[in-house]
DNA sequence: AATTATAGTTGACATCGTCAACCGAATGGA
DNA sequence: TCCATTCGGTTGACGATGTCAACTATAATT
């Protein structure tokens, strides 16, 4: 048997990612939306004239990247894009009706699976739990 | 400007999940190691007589797939495959001297890079993040 | 002994993001 | 004003990664 060589937080930390990142979740947060687009689509409802860059920046993509996952997601008829009066250089991306819809949707399963494994963490409230991700969240960006 | 679609639970959880995730940490744990390598490499060196499929089951990959990560590990010298005594299908994978040095490397700098974000959080001590990241991923395989 | 189940591998393939080269539009200094 | 430079965006070629289905070999079952 090999000691364990990696440290508690080390593996509850990747086994979170994991089970709530890019694979986990049967590799969609949503039918026909991947975790990227996922935060693709909150983004751009969130970001009035958004840029595809402005995409591409907030996944840590090139502005190539930025592209594609903006492509894809007007493929699927979930934004569209539009050219700016002010700087014709500028795509801005809206986010559709359909594509609210979706977001909305990933949102409500994505909570909800939060919410079944909080449960059974006897030890802590929700808020609690809550309030400890959202700290670490906001650390992040600081 | 599109009302801000999505809870912040939810925004929160992804943050931190594409922080810590695969695509975060400039792409790799550690200089020559992915995420899923890193929790392969975790796996293996936790796990007696472990299987390739056993990798496989860890990361929620088909055999296929598990074959090919294990592969990968070979080849970088992390892991060697041996075929098992008792039963002549099984493969079993063990980690290297060289694995287990990459290994607490990666550890080292995952836990570091968690330590900088965790001081950071001035209303949650340290003690009281870890419990309940610990706690959640305890919750993950009940 | 024949059938079936299991572990693992492999070729073909789809997805996804990067790099580098490119286009067109804006900007700024001579 | 003209030209060089910068900036937003797109595209072709590519590499990395994981799945599917077909395959081999070994074990277990009947």
């Amino acid at each position: 048997m090999g000691k364990a060589t990696i440290s508690d937080i080390s593996r509850s930390l990747i086994e979170i990612v994991w089970y709530f990142g890019p694979k986990g979740l049967n590799g969609e947060c949503c039918k026909n939306l991947t975790m990227p687009e996922f935060i693709a689509l909150d983004k751009i409802s969130t970001t009035t004239n958004c840029a595809v860059q402005d995409v591409g920046y907030s996944l840590g993509f090139t502005k190539s990247g930025a592209t594609r996952i903006v492509n894809r997601l007007e493929k699927k008829g979930y934004v569209q894009k539009i050219k700016s009066h002010e700087d014709a250089r500028i795509c801005c991306v809206e986010i559709t009706k359909s594509g609210e819809r979706v977001l909305s949707s990933a949102n409500s399963r994505y909570v909800e699976q939060f919410h079944t494994i909080a449960a059974k963490m006897s030890d802590h409230s929700l808020t609690d739990t809550v309030e400890v991700l959202k700290a670490m969240a906001k650390a992040l960006k600081g």
